[in-house]
DNA sequence: CCTCGATACCTTGACGGTCTACATATCACA
DNA sequence: TGTGATATGTAGACCGTCAAGGTATCGAGG
């Protein structure tokens, strides 16, 4: 599976943003959503999720609100606000920036 | 310029390895190359740079040599093992995967 | 009934890479 | 003389990630 690192250090934001940006969703599905859509290859530890959502709602980019979750349970749905809406997109740009550069030298004949 | 970060966490090794497979170069120049190729988009910084370049050296990976450089004046230059071939290749590998997988949520419907 | 695995939340401590800032030295040029 | 580019390096702080642990509920199987 992923040996040498389970994400890119700086994108776990981005791609928590992004992926409740499509839908609201807790924790848990967050962490299962990143993994499935990315082919298994991006792993997000809880160790490095909550803190990370913590942060998210601490800046105003997320906001949390307790429901039932499909099984039935308790579960804190995240859902975007309108500054994170904008966040999300500022980081993908950037996202997008940087990669293109890195894939410039990597590719370099 | 650069606003938001000067390079993405982790990527630094790759792109000094990647640099001096090309030629064998000093440090100085590795910083000016990186930031030229990729369109002034990537910033190395010197407090990045030194101790990335010790780190790879200590790995095995690049090795060093004193020589005069193109202006006239003693620099270290850095050129790959084949050690170091290795984990570029390995590490351009992980990257390719890693971004891909990240460009697929970014690019998610 | 009891345990086990999955779900779901969370924290702590360590690690490591990057950044800011500083320190040093040489050379060309004004 | 002093300033800017070249060239190397260190020290300290910051911050995100990871490994590892903890709590609790639920359904299924023994």
């Amino acid at each position: 599976m992923g040996k040498p690192n389970d994400l890119v250090q700086g994108t776990l934001d981005m791609l928590i943003l992004k992926t409740i940006s499509l839908e609201a969703m807790h924790g848990w599905a967050i962490a299962r959503r990143i993994q499935q859509v990315s082919g298994e290859v991006l792993q997000v530890q809880q160790g490095s999720l909550y803190p990370a959502l913590h942060r998210l709602e601490q800046q105003g980019w997320i906001k949390a609100k307790w429901a039932e979750s499909e099984t039935g349970r308790q579960a804190k749905f995240y859902s975007l606000t309108a500054a994170g809406r904008k966040q999300l997109e500022a980081e993908a740009a950037n996202w997008t920036r940087l990669s293109a550069a890195i894939n410039l030298i990597v590719s370099e004949a």
